[in-house]
DNA sequence: CTCCTCTGGATTGATATCAAACCATTATCG
DNA sequence: CGATAATGGTTTGATATCAATCCAGAGGAG
């Protein structure tokens, strides 16, 4: 998704144009580095399918789909479509909720464990070769800001 | 398109681990971002079109498809599709080239040029408020790590 | 000049994404 | 209790995106 901005600002207040621009380097950051990562993904794994079974296995599953789809940053019905090819791929079991007729539960099987932990080592090389042009220290001043930018944008987005 | 990591990092060695928060954070603000632009523009417009509008008044059109590609960094097939809408929009021309009977050119319409300048003005609000979360100071700081970052990731991949 | 290759575009099929509309179930309120 | 509202999931239709494939025109090697 390339962002605002072919590289440059457009005729806008200084202050602005500046903030185009951030967007518009995220935006091809992040096209550049999901492509990255989904070429080398075991078992043809998206970055949406690798987030839910990573999600999964670090946080704990058994949570509702709605309950992931606010924490993964999606609308309902992209996550009932990514959890359907999952489903497929035996990666998750998609169960009815007990207490809620009109709830379910996801549940990671050991399969999907497993191609969760590939991903991860399949992911490696690229970040050990990304440390060059982004050594520790680097991402350490950039995240909080990014942090402070994201929880903003969500903030905004609601009001 | 959510990116790696519920939120935070993975089993891994600390730096890679802090790489993948990096990518997590800027594949949410860049969908975040994204879905408050594209609900904000004029006629339908969505940030892939804007892109290309944007770029042809600001650095001027003319250009081959196969130009615009390299630059906005889809493939050309994206851009086939993306191009068909604006076309159909009447916000730009497409037009044989003379000198190379397989290729065109790309020529922005006056009703871009102003389809164009309405994204930006409509865009402006949203830019007006993001200055609290990241003034001035804090995006300068911010663009030179990104851009390095952007093209460490464009040379991997041609590598 | 003729073949073979390269390059520019278009097409196809898959995935992700959103908004909007929809149905089922639960919860609330009068 | 019964009607209304809220919530959970799904579906539909649009767009963007990629890889792979395909065709047509241009360029080079004999």
């Amino acid at each position: 998704m390339p962002e605002p901005g072919g590289s440059e600002a457009a005729a806008a207040p200084d202050d602005e144009a500046l903030l185009l621009r951030l967007f518009n380097e995220i935006g091809i950051i992040n096209q550049l580095a999901t492509n990255a990562f989904e070429r080398v993904m075991p078992h043809g794994l998206t970055i949406a399918q690798f987030a839910i079974l990573n999600h999964c296995a670090r946080l704990g599953d058994n949570k509702t789909p709605a309950q992931l789809a606010d924490i993964l940053q999606v609308t309902r019905g992209t996550l009932t479509s990514t959890l359907g090819r999952l489903s497929e791929k035996r990666f998750i079991r998609i169960v009815p909720d007990e207490e809620d007729g009109r709830s379910k539960r996801v549940v990671l099987t050991a399969a999907g464990r497993r191609a969760r932990d590939a991903a991860i080592a399949a992911a490696m090389p690229i970040l050990s070769r990304a440390r060059d042009a982004m050594p520790r220290a680097r991402v350490q001043d950039l995240l909080p800001a990014l942090e402070d930018l994201r929880r903003w944008l969500d903030a905004d987005r609601t009001s």
